[in-house]
DNA sequence: TATCTATATCGTAATATTGCAATATAAATA
DNA sequence: TATTTATATTGCAATATTACGATATAGATA
């Protein structure tokens, strides 16, 4: 017991949630923020930009990197993150399905 | 430790965080998919589309719920569940907002 | 009223997440 | 080469999540 059963979902759910997880902490909702916020891709500096601790800061962009919303490439003595956008893309057209489908559907039982 | 700081974040940071965290299981995306394919409201028998037990479903739909995912009232015998557009909204346009400063940053540089 | 049916709550075990100090790694620089 | 700087990893404590059996609740129905 205790651990998610994702063998009992489609791939499609599971990839949702995945993506969602990853956002459903606020230090990393912040990241994207200050990754969206920032010209071009010279960060290095994230963990100044947060009220957490150096390791922490890090194991959050492990998780951010790990759904797949940002990715990073070693740039001499740093490493620069960016946004991903093709992840972001498909949490995006996963929203705008659910619009579409409640445009037609129109019910206002509740 | 072990606790998120909320407190170190902004509201609006909190409140996407809150959102993508109540869709980051692969059984709470399951529930929005199926609330979507169903008719009008007539819910009731969430718990037979998942592969979970009673008890889970219900803790899963009280997330949701607290999340401001899903709305439900009482009808009789059962509860009648289904999506709150709202929340579903502020989320969308979190995603909006993300793509047209992308759209404008263009930024290839990882 | 007794029973059935649908859902919620309680209690608890298994597992995962969060956060950080200590330490490791590795490039840059003195 | 020794030191500085930026980031990652390890180890661990505190807390949260996931799942479900047992039980409670409450409307529907016999």
């Amino acid at each position: 017991m205790g651990a998610t059963k994702t063998e009992y979902f489609t791939d499609q759910q599971n990839a949702i949630a995945v993506i969602a997880k990853a956002l459903g902490h606020p230090a990393r909702v912040a990241i994207i923020d200050y990754l969206l916020r920032v010209d071009d891709c010279i960060c290095g500096d994230i963990v100044n930009e947060l009220p957490l601790a150096q390791p922490t800061v890090s194991q959050h962009l492990k998780e951010l990197k790990n759904a797949g919303l940002i990715k990073g490439d070693i740039e001499g003595n740093r490493i620069c993150y960016c946004i991903d956008e093709n992840t972001l893309q498909k949490l995006q057209s996963y929203f705008t399905d659910i619009s579409s489908v409640l445009e037609k559907k129109k019910n206002n039982c509740c």
